[in-house]
RNA sequence: UGGGAGAUCGUUCAACGGUAGGACAGCAGACUCUGACUCUGCUUAUCGGGGUUCGAAUCCCUGUCUCCCAGCCA
């Protein structure tokens, strides 16, 4: 069975209402402020893997562009070589394109526009609005003033246009040493925005680019590159985080200086998800010190993490559609997520029956060696789906926690006396139950109605529960990982990661149980475990060893009861 | 105690001077061969104080609280 190539369903936009980006383009438009274009671009810096608050921008980056029939770019802000590679950037490009977005032929570098940068620099020299900058970092730090003081000038503010331009030469050409100068923006020492205290434009910095390599010895600055990069692109809407709203009269700045389009800046707020880790600083220390098995491991935020951990293009699109786009520094609540991978899952995944924690039910008046196959259907609510033959027998394996001896209060399901129903199979009653030295029960055993084959009685008797089952002699054993939260409820926010690790998010059970259908299922493929939750294969899953990561439980409403 | 930006149900997004609405969460019920799904119902909000107005979440004043900013990171 195959649940191969899951239905592309679209995307549901029209349920999302407006949000004031979308409002600025439309009253844009409507003055015709970017000639009615709508150019957008997701600039990430390739330093690590994209997790799903990225998702959010890149949403709403291509969403924006399709929904007003414009153009979106992918462009890799690559202007610190010492934090890029080649592994992050080609991991960008994969999730992007999983996400579902498409770029056609415009995937850029800021890396591509090195040689206009440096040349509009010199234009910035020239207009006597840039120079070398001579003092140390730490001499910058000293001299760039307090919130409430301004800074003060560097001595070297005032050098000629002749000697800056000769300096700038000299820096890219190798003849200074790593952070022995700068060329910086003469804009305002006094300004209360620090952007604007004469920022750095370049740094002399001796690292390997990934992409140009050894060609270049100074690097521009994010300041300096982003809004010149939009501009080349003709960028309309920069769409980008809170954090940078004071960074856009620099932005503003930069453009205007030089004279070329200027693209209009538009911040938003970032997202937040409750008992979610989403920054890349931190991401990559749990990766580093192996906490996690790596980017892609299905507890991490990463949209590699989430992908392997079952969540589909189709629930995240959906998710960063429900959550709007404000200023509004907010914590969207992680079970709204959950709530739309189960939408999308619920709508879409075969079922299938699993026992993750088994324990031995013994049908006693069950004949010995007999074996008869019963059908069950693939989707509840989708009989195009199909149906698929299950095996039962006498010896079976139900979930651990369907069966009590001291039933508590509102259990339905099996104890000692009570009859239930197998699913799709038969009504079955507890007669007897075995234990061992410790107590523990090893085995239930139970009669069968062979009257109810099927899973109705002709009697029309009714049963409390309906629970689910695999044949012992006939199920495939396979490992189901369990995951939980990577991090403590309520743990208190600090840099010490090692502390706020929850000890129980991933838990493995090795001798999971489960129909002998999903055989040969391809990695990926999403099931629901009917009454336990949705999984997918992993990709360690091999010929001979099936392994299920748990995407998601299913609502337990019995949780909620059995906790009062 | 400088500058920038915010504040609407528990959470989040809407309402753009004219009935405060949706989603998630929660609660109660119906249905059910998944205690799932689905369906029904319910609870709960305009940060405080002034003003303008026939009418204010929306405009004005004022106070409070929260977030961001002093990298040669992005």
């Amino acid at each position: 069975m195959s649940t191969e190539g899951l239905n592309e369903t679209p995307a549901t936009p029209e349920t999302a209402p407006s949000n004031f980006i979308r409002d600025i383009i439309i009253q844009d438009n409507k003055t015709g402020k970017h000639g009615g274009r709508v150019h957008t671009r997701f600039p990430p810096e390739p330093n690590g893997y994209l997790h799903i608050g990225h998702a959010k921008s890149i949403c709403l980056n291509f969403g924006l562009a399709k929904e007003f029939g414009g153009k979106c770019n992918l462009r890799f802000d690559d202007t610190n070589p010492s934090k890029e590679e080649t592994e992050y950037v080609d991991s960008i490009i994969n999730d992007v394109r999983w996400l579902g977005f498409d770029w056609e032929d415009r995937l850029f570098y800021a890396s591509d526009y090195f040689e206009q940068l440096y040349q509009w620099a010199i234009q910035l020299i020239k207009q006597g609005q840039a120079y070398v900058c001579d003092l140390t970092a730490e001499q910058v730090r000293e001299t760039r003033g307090t919130t409430t003081e301004p800074g003060t000038e560097s001595p070297y503010r005032n050098r000629s246009i002749e000697e800056n331009l000769d300096l700038f030469q000299r820096m890219r050409a190798g003849e200074f040493p790593d952070g022995s100068r700068t060329l910086r923006s003469k804009i305002d020492m006094a300004s209360p925005n620090f952007n604007m205290r004469d920022p750095v434009m370049y740094r002399i910095l001796r690292a390997e680019h990934h992409r140009t390599g050894n060609d270049w010895l100074i690097y521009p600055m994010y300041d300096y590159t982003h809004g010149e990069c939009d501009s080349i692109e003709g960028i309309t809407h920069s769409i980008c985080t809170l954090e940078f709203e004071d960074h856009r009269p620099l932005y503003d700045w930069y453009v205007e200086s030089l004279g070329i389009h200027r693209p209009q800046q538009i911040e938003f707020d970032r997202l937040n998800l409750t008992n979610t880790m989403l920054s890349k600083r931190k991401l990559l220390l749990l990766v580093q010190k192996g906490y996690v098995s790596g980017w892609d491991d299905p507890r991490m935020p990463t949209l590699s993490g989430i992908r392997r951990r079952g969540y589909t293009p189709e629930a995240l699109r959906a998710f960063c559609g429900s959550i709007g786009v404000s200023k509004t520094n907010g914590t969207i609540e992680f079970p709204l997520l959950e709530h739309h991978i189960r939408e999308d899952l619920n709508a879409r995944a075969a079922r299938v029956m699993a026992v993750v924690d088994p324990i031995k039910v013994i049908i006693d008046n069950y004949p010995d060696g007999q074996t008869e196959e019963l059908e069950a259907a693939n989707h509840p609510d989708k009989p195009e789906m199909g149906m698929r033959q299950v095996p039962f027998s006498k010896v079976l394996y139900i979930e651990r926690d369907d069966f009590r001896e001291v039933p508590p209060p509102k259990y339905y399901r099996l104890f000692p006396g009570q009859e239930v129903r197998l699913r799709y199979a038969y009504f079955i009653k507890c007669v007897s139950v075995v234990k061992d030295a410790n107590g523990e029960v090893t085995e239930v055993h139970c009669t069968y109605d062979p009257a109810s084959r099927g899973g109705n009685s002709p009697d029309g008797r009714k049963v409390k529960s309906t629970i689910h089952w695999v044949s012992a002699e006939h199920a495939l054993t396979f490992e189901a990982r369990l995951y939980e939260s990577l991090l403590l409820e309520d743990a208190p926010q600090s840099d010490d990661i090692a502390t706020q690790l929850n000890p129980t998010s991933l838990v493995v059970k090795a001798n999971a149980k489960i129909e002998p259908s999903v055989k040969g299922a391809a990695p990926n493929t999403h099931f629901q475990f009917e009454r336990v939750g949705y999984f997918n294969v992993d990709l360690d899953s091999t010929d001979e060893k099936l392994v299920c990561n748990r995407t998601v439980q299913l609502k337990d409403t019995w949780a909620k009861i059995a906790k009062k």
